[in-house]
DNA sequence: CAAAACTTTAACGTTTCCTAAAAAAGTCGC
DNA sequence: GCGACTTTTTTAGGAAACGTTAAAGTTTTG
């Protein structure tokens, strides 16, 4: 589940942003200035910011230059009221990622969003689909040519990470901060098991390979 | 200096496009047609590629989802007559990184342009390219001309390393203490026997050499 | 509450990797 | 050119990491 911050002092706004992206997949919580956002920003990682240029106190601007002085990376989707280039030109020299003129399609709004968590190396998609292999985040089912491959919440979630960085080597001890309790007391050799399990209930699957990375850890890789 | 492919058949839009990116710092290149762009991506490496979608033959959602299927990294920014959800939604879907709707405002595909480059860099920071040999930091895998090298962990590191300054000399101490547990009790000509490893994986590589510069340690020298 | 499903540990065999040592080759100063 | 020193290359034993299995422990389910 991503999380979306969106910063906007339109109260209406606010609220009908933060349903319509709560009702598409996404975890959004709302920020009416700039002061709430960071106060919500060290409670909670975000995954992306939507920010209203025009607000009382810290403009948007500012929010942004904020923001990006301390996370280079999380994508930030500018909206304002104002169409003028200067403005334009100001948000993307503090470090907008994308830029959109109110009245706001909600449905526009979705896509760019899709597309600057996929740029932002986030897979923003709930449906992985490599060759005659599908898995589904919602459903949480996983299909080989269309026969359903029964795996376990642990294994499902190994598998869908390693997929969804195709090449990308993760070691233990990262793919079990993710899925596992913080304060666990399990140890890392784990990871092995399930991939061990993995590669035996995929041994029909010819798309790709658990590859193991000696000293590091585990990574996917498709052919 | 990045490169940028512009994909429009209309010619005037096409040549105004290109002397304004090559006006402002960029090295703009035209097609009229998804089949020269394709030659001309198969001559040069583009940083970014602008595609109308609406043309003869192969339109702009083809053209983008084969080069997506080569190339996951490259941003695509659509053009478009038309203003429909439909087309916008499928445009994102095949890959798109951003979408404007014609008339075209040059000034505000400027400053996009600038933030998708900005973007796509921060993502693809952890790779190493020197010619045809390329290091990537998160598959840590090393390729040379396509073609993988298996490196191990201390011999992705160490090359990775030298690579990252080349004409650096490092000493054996300094790699030692970077790469190696600090109590570790492994003698300095350990890393000997690496140079002499990765000068036998890469012997087929004529981008670069490990040079060794006598009683001092090692640097990597490109050519 | 018992059975089933899932998770974890532990053990052992296998593979891969690391590094000391030693010999061969190269470099440097005289 | 020679001796002293440094570097390269090879080898092989040992260490570390990994794969697999079975069984014990835990949670979920009927």
């Amino acid at each position: 589940m991503f999380k979306i911050l969106v910063v906007e002092d339109d109260r209406d706004l606010n609220r009908s942003v933060c349903s319509f992206l709560n009702n598409n997949g996404y975890e959004a919580v709302g920020s009416l200035c700039a002061e709430d956002a960071y106060d919500e920003m060290y409670k909670t990682t975000f995954d992306l910011i939507i920010s209203d240029v025009m607000m009382p106190n810290i403009d948007g601007f500012e929010f942004a230059k904020t923001v990006r002085s301390l996370n280079n990376n999380i994508p930030i989707l500018f909206v304002t009221a104002r169409d003028d280039f200067a403005s334009k030109q100001r948000g993307f020299r503090v470090g907008a990622d994308d830029y959109m003129v109110k009245p706001i399609d909600l449905d526009e709004m979705f896509l760019r969003i899709g597309a600057l968590l996929r740029r932002a190396k986030i897979a923003s998609s709930r449906r992985l689909e490599i060759g005659s292999f599908v898995m589904d985040a919602d459903e949480r089912t996983a299909t080989l040519g269309g026969e359903e491959i029964a795996l376990t919440t642990r294994e499902f979630d190994l598998l869908y990470k390693l997929l969804s960085y195709p090449k990308k080597t993760f070691t233990r001890t990262q793919l079990m901060d993710e899925f596992w309790d913080v304060d666990t007391q399990s140890g890392t050799r784990t990871v092995d098991v399930y991939m061990t399990k993995l590669r035996a209930k995929l041994s029909g699957c010819d798309c790709f390979e658990i590859v193991t990375v000696h000293g590091l850890g585990y990574k996917a890789v498709l052919k």
